[in-house]
DNA sequence: TACGTAATGTGATTTACGTCA
DNA sequence: AGTGACGTAAATCACATTACG
């Protein structure tokens, strides 16, 4: 009789992992980063094909829910999606003229949102008209209802088609040339923080320290959604006064926070397993030795035919019986109580 | 000085598009 | 003319790393 409690590569089932991981709120897995973060990130848009399957294992991964208002870690659970549009969003549309104060006192710039069908020939056309009548206010014509309707990957449009749109926009007004221009540049050496600031004054790279405001308002934005599509990027680059590439490059290191703290979590959680698996082990040992020891002690329970071993499935305990004698006895797998033992 | 994080560099992947047999 | 294979460009991502405040 052998007793094998490994952590080896097939995942066996933990009895006391599932309730441990409703006390914790969150899921375990072993997925790669990758995996986990396009399951998020595809269960996050709605239009797109929910493809997650659990490949690795039928048990759903430890996801970490780091996002402030998730209903794992708060109490009082957010409001739905459709109550909760896209932070920027919802000022756009509420903004009409002037700065709008947002909640912990970010001006954002106020932006008028008027819907051409006339001049939206396909689901998400998009019509920036910047309104530089004013340095301090812009507005441009957009269709809400499709902007954000795709995601990273499924919204990208044709090149010509996005390039034709992306061209409505008033880069110039973002303060920059063009986001191609500046990968293009980027790949040649030069890194992509040289085109505004190390060519107009020479110096090496700036490091911009955004704002209290403009972290809070990405932060609420990556609570929506951890990926951004281009035109997301590009609304929420107006907002805040950023470059479309710095938003680009928040949300990157945002969801690289995001999975360092999900590893830091299950390497923890993973700890904990051991740990209680090498001392059900150490148990389980010695409770085996303590068998061994019965049946050196009582050989006559083993010269017996019609011993059997067996397991009460309720309070899983081993039981011998001798169906000839009707003698029973118990031993305990567990460390309770046996007033409850059938 | 250590730390947090913005910025950079790189390779992989996906998608659209043009060309050619 | 329609079609599939193939190459290319562009965009975006993860990841590792650098460097600034």
């Amino acid at each position: 009789m052998e007793l094998d409690l490994s952590l080896g590569d097939t995942p066996k089932p933990v009895p006391f992992a599932d309730q441990k991981t409703k006390d914790l709120g969150f899921y375990m897995g072993l997925e790669s980063g990758r995996q986990i973060q396009d399951c998020h990130q595809k269960n996050s848009n709605d239009d797109e094909k929910t493809n997650c399957s659990s490949s690795s294992s039928d048990r759903p991964p430890l996801q970490l829910d780091l996002l402030p208002f998730s209903p794992a870690l708060h109490q009082s659970p957010p409001p739905p999606p459709s109550h909760r549009p896209f932070p920027w969003l919802s000022q756009i549309l509420i903004a009409e003229t002037g700065f709008r104060k947002l909640g912990k006192g970010l001006d954002v710039k106020p932006l008028t949102a008027i819907y051409d069908p006339d001049n939206c020939d396909e689901p998400g056309a998009v019509q920036y008209s910047p309104d530089n009548s004013n340095s301090d206010t812009s507005s441009f014509q957009m269709d809400f209802s499709s902007i954000f309707k795709s995601s990273t990957g499924s919204s990208r449009l044709p090149s010509r088609k996005r390039e034709l749109e992306l061209s409505t926009v008033n880069l110039d007004y973002l303060g920059e040339t063009s986001e191609r221009d500046q990968r293009v540049s980027s790949r040649g050496g030069g890194g992509y923080g040289g085109t505004s600031d190390e060519d107009e004054n020479g110096l090496g790279r700036k490091k911009l320290r955004l704002t209290k405001e403009q972290s809070a308002f990405l932060e609420d934005s990556f609570k929506e959604h951890n990926t951004l599509n281009p035109k997301q990027k590009l609304v929420l680059a107006n907002q805040l006064n950023l470059r479309p590439r710095q938003v680009e490059v928040w949300f990157q290191n945002r969801r690289a926070r995001t999975k360092l703290k999900q590893t830091e979590v299950d390497c923890e959680y993973l700890k904990t397993c051991c740990e209680t698996l090498t001392e059900e082990n150490r148990r389980l040992q010695k409770e085996l030795q303590e068998l061994r020891a019965l049946k050196t002690s009582q050989p006559f329970y083993m010269q017996h035919p019609a011993t059997t071993l067996t397991m009460c499935p309720s309070c899983e305990r081993v039981v011998t019986t001798t169906p000839a004698t009707a003698a029973t006895t118990t031993t305990t797998l567990r460390q309770e109580p046996v007033d409850g033992h059938p």
